[in-house]
RNA sequence: GCGGGCGUCGCCAAGUGGUUAAGGCAGCGGCUUGUGGCGCCGCUAUUCGGGGGUUCGAAUCCCCUCGCUCGCCCCA
């Protein structure tokens, strides 16, 4: 029995799964060149006082899922719980928007200490895209037809994407007080949570699960009543971009978020498959992040992918298995070393090699072979050797009967045999 | 932080108080020292997450503890 488990909530990343996720990001990078989009990478630790003025205090995320700690300067340290205040934070202190608007992608690990269960863990990973120094509304579009794009092209089905605007600031404090006193006139009738809500972050009531909250808040005043002309007239030219683009959308006027620092677009694209955590992807506007964590006032929209969640969703869609072009097999002192320097020679020819090392008998060699999937085994024993010959045999044929493709090739005549194998 | 379920080999498991803890998969070896996918044979848990207790006797009952898992809150 082994005396070291991994922490609670920490995930290795075993070989039977790790083609799956790099398929998965190199799916996304292409995504990302293609759209223009360059590589951002910043630490896994920031000063924690970074995350309390960017994120918010009054989250849950930063209230209680912060992994914090001091270290040996007494400096509050924390473990970054998302990618989106990191990079606000690089690309201030190194002035990237001396260069005009940045379109940047991320990618690593989170943390947030957290129960796990299907779906969460308290190490997971993100992928993310933020457009920092745009206010368009193309901009957004184009920020949410790029996850969107990405998710289809692994291969994932019946998602939903849902949009709602929480207009701009002014407009959010106006609908603030309104929503203040009308739960307030209703305080007896909401849920505990919610109580405590009111004053702290009360937009966030609207997304309560609470089912007799969620009845009393059906007449509640809406925020979208309260959207200024021009936060309105956005939200509608976002519609209908995405329209254009046939990018499927629910508009949720209780979509809120629990990151502080949106404006104007916030969207969610979830899945009826994941259990009871559907959400794969969330972004929105961030107008006053930038300018919050010290940087010029800068408009920006981002979204963040979680990749475990992505990876259970593809599932088997994206192939998890590389098969060897050729297994070599062999048997002696000298034939070993010619099977290694064979194995070499044509790993340099870019075809996949799997060697054997066992040194077993043939027979054994050969059911290991077969196990491996490949197209191929070279054979090189005693014969061989005396001969300077390889043997090369077709594997996974499917009659026994009709003669198993056989060939052999002089040592020298790699090149006839590599063509013979790439055929 | 709060609720539910569960912990027997690398994986999936049977077993619910009685002498040696089924089985399957995977692994290893052999039948077959130079030839494969099938088949057959053999090997692989002195021990049932850990600790304590009850009993002549416990994987099976009781207590504690650790871990996993699912859900709530919230999020990716």
């Amino acid at each position: 029995m082994t005396n070291f488990r991994n922490l609670r909530g920490m995930v290795d990343l075993l070989p039977a799964q790790s083609r799956c996720w790099q398929k998965v990001e190199s799916i996304a990078l292409e995504h990302f060149s293609r759209a223009g989009i360059q590589e951002i990478r910043t630490p896994i630790i920031e000063q924690t006082e970074l995350f309390l003025r960017g994120i918010g205090e009054n989250t849950d995320v930063v209230g209680k899922e912060m992994y914090s700690f001091e270290d040996r300067g007494g400096r509050s340290c924390t473990l970054r719980p998302e990618g989106t205040a990191s990079v606000a934070r690089s690309i201030v202190q190194n002035g990237l928007l001396n260069n005009g608007p940045q379109r940047l992608w991320y990618k690593g690990p989170m943390f947030r200490y957290e129960r796990p269960q299907a779906g969460r863990q308290r190490q997971f990973h993100q992928i993310g895209v933020e457009f920092v120094g745009l206010a368009s509304v193309m901009s957004e579009a184009e920020v949410i037809s790029i996850a969107w794009d990405f998710l289809k092209d692994v291969g994932l089905n019946e998602l939903t994407l849902e949009i709602n605007s929480l207009g701009s600031n002014e407009d959010r404090n106006v609908f603030k007080e309104k929503l203040k006193d009308w739960l307030n006139q209703r305080f007896d009738l909401l849920d505990e949570d919610s109580q405590k809500r009111i004053n702290v972050n009360p937009l966030r009531i609207l997304d309560s699960k609470n089912s007799s909250t969620k009845e009393l808040l059906f007449h509640a005043p809406s925020l979208s009543d309260f959207l200024s002309k021009e936060s309105k007239t956005r939200f509608d030219y976002l519609q209908d971009l995405l329209n254009k683009l046939n990018i499927p959308y629910k508009v949720n006027n209780n979509l809120v978020r629990g990151l502080d620092y949106y404006s104007h677009t916030a969207f969610e694209i979830t899945s009826d498959y994941l259990g009871s955590q559907a959400t794969v992807c969330g972004g929105g506007r961030y107008d006053s992040l930038i300018s919050d964590l010290g940087g010029p006032r800068t408009p920006a929209i981002g979204w963040a992918i979680g990749i475990e969640r992505l990876i259970i969703l593809a599932g088997d869609k994206i192939s998890n298995s590389k098969v060897p072009d050729v297994y070599v097999i062999h048997r002696g002192e000298k034939a070993e070393q010619i099977a290694l320097s064979i194995t070499c020679q044509l790993r340099s020819a870019n075809l996949i090699i799997e060697l054997d090392y066992s040194s077993s008998s043939f027979s054994k060699q050969f059911k290991r072979a077969d196990k491996s999937r490949a197209k191929w085994a070279i054979v090189i024993g005693d014969d061989e050797v005396s001969k300077d010959q390889l043997l090369v045999k077709k594997l996974r044929e499917k009659e026994k009967g009709d003669g198993i493709e056989e060939y052999r090739f002089l040592r020298k005549d790699l090149d006839r045999l590599i063509k013979k194998l790439i055929d």
